[in-house]
DNA sequence: CCCGTTTGTTCCACGTAGTGGAACTGCGTA
DNA sequence: TACGCAGTTCCACTACGTGGAACAAACGGG
């Protein structure tokens, strides 16, 4: 097979996050806008997320719901459709085992919370997290979007994506900060994500919650893109900056093994 | 809101299961082929699955990788991409919170294994399993799919489905028998499910796996049709016939508390 | 109680985006 | 070497989706 793979197949979709597109692409964000946390969903809501013309929403979910991926709840609002779920158990139950070994194994070692996320856009998605020894809730959730300045996987995406990229992004989203500690300026991330480079890994010393200290590592695709990340999640009050440093080397290695498994 | 609900909404695709579709459509099942169970897919078979023309399935999968839906895997094989997993951590972190208590209750009551599946076409796909407390694994899997007619769940839900359709998959699928017990006429299957309506629950008694013994109800959906099922799992040397039967009432109102939820 | 605003829903003329058959390529096999 | 099969490209046709605008309910102040 020639397959002359290289030069980012078709898209160019030109930088430029948000285009129309076609008709399977506006399903499919329409989709996602359902599927959005925060309970059922009014039309409105969905149209802006999913960022279609509202008529445009209703035709589609229409056939979403006619096709099952999609439900309508009473008062016209929108959730998750049986068959979006059973694609989602297909998902799941498809997951290279080798996710939940090294993932546990992480957590075993650390005793702490640990988060796989994923990236998209200008947001992380957590799409696994396994609780630590602690008996301590952290608010984070699967399926919970963060912003990528503010948490340590972020900052590890962040550092191994192309400069241009961290510019685009960093000016279509801003840095807002979350806490006192959180970096605003482009020059302190940019300054961190150097130092996040040579180290190969990332802290986030509460910047994005109070109380909250995390280390991460980007996890890289086939292409050395960084498709997300993992991250080992502690409480101030029970670990020091200096022991957090110490997970670094098997966080390194649980984002090593999940390259190829992502 | 007026909302005219009553009449089954749109489709009227009128029984006849595979249509040609629209391009939203399509692409759906295109991302369902590819995430099929059977790790990573052929073309060819991706679009046979998909029921999809050949070179419409290249041009879908082209823009599903674009968006990045779809992974192209070394020899053009297609796996999940990273945004269809984040889409599926979505809605599993959006899941309404009864349904875990509502199975965990469950299999708390009877110690056994539990399992919650969706109807889609001429299967059931799980898309959730506790184990029970017996050390004993058994072959099912998140995800998994199983014929209609060797399940407990999959009777249920045939029981409940008006009988035309019932006709209509039993002649699109066939009654492929998977162990000696496994009812393969439609004599014996009719016979059947009109016991398990007026029993309220189905039983697969080594129909579809030797030694092991379901008890099964199907869960109705807001319109009265079945959306899937919950069942408990159990070795026959462990369980007798009458013991499974004695989970019935906790079964079915587990059954019933999921309604709302699914 | 009434009027302004917001949200869900329907309609329709337009043109683009998706369609799928057919032709081409290159690999594996008999 | 000749065949067949899988992946990929091409292209003319038209069905399909598009989204602005108008309509209808429901909501919410004053």
């Amino acid at each position: 097979m020639p397959s002359n793979a290289e030069e980012a197949s078709g898209s160019a979709r030109t930088g430029r996050s948000s285009a129309a597109g076609s008709a399977a692409e506006k399903s499919l964000r329409v989709l996602e806008a359902v599927a959005a946390p925060g309970g059922p969903h009014r039309l409105t809501d969905v149209a802006a997320v999913a960022a279609v013309p509202k008529s445009s929403a209703f035709r589609i979910l229409a056939s979403l719901i006619d096709q099952g991926f999609v439900r309508q709840a009473p008062g016209s609002r929108y959730v998750v459709g049986p068959r979006l779920r059973a694609l989602s158990a297909l998902v799941d139950g498809g997951e290279p085992a080798g996710i939940g070994r090294v993932l546990g194994e992480l957590r075993r070692t650390t005793g702490q919370t640990v988060h796989l996320a994923l990236h998209s856009g200008e947001t992380i998605t957590y799409i696994r997290k396994l609780e630590g020894d602690q008996p301590f809730r952290t608010a984070s959730r699967v399926g919970m979007r963060m912003p990528l300045h503010t948490t340590a996987i972020g900052k590890g995406v962040l550092a191994h994506l192309p400069a241009g990229e961290v510019g685009d992004l960093v000016a279509a989203a801003g840095l807002p900060g979350r806490t006192p500690n959180s970096l605003t300026t482009p020059q302190a991330l940019y300054a961190q994500l150097a130092a996040v480079r040579s180290l190969g890994y990332a802290i986030d010393d509460e910047e994005n919650e109070p109380t909250i200290r995390c280390i991460g590592a980007a996890v890289l695709g086939p292409s050395g893109r960084p498709v997300g990340g993992v991250s080992v999640t502690t409480v101030t009050f029970l670990v020091s900056r200096e022991e957090i440093e110490s997970y670094a080397p098997a966080l390194r290695a649980a984002a090593e093994a999940l390259a190829p498994l992502l």
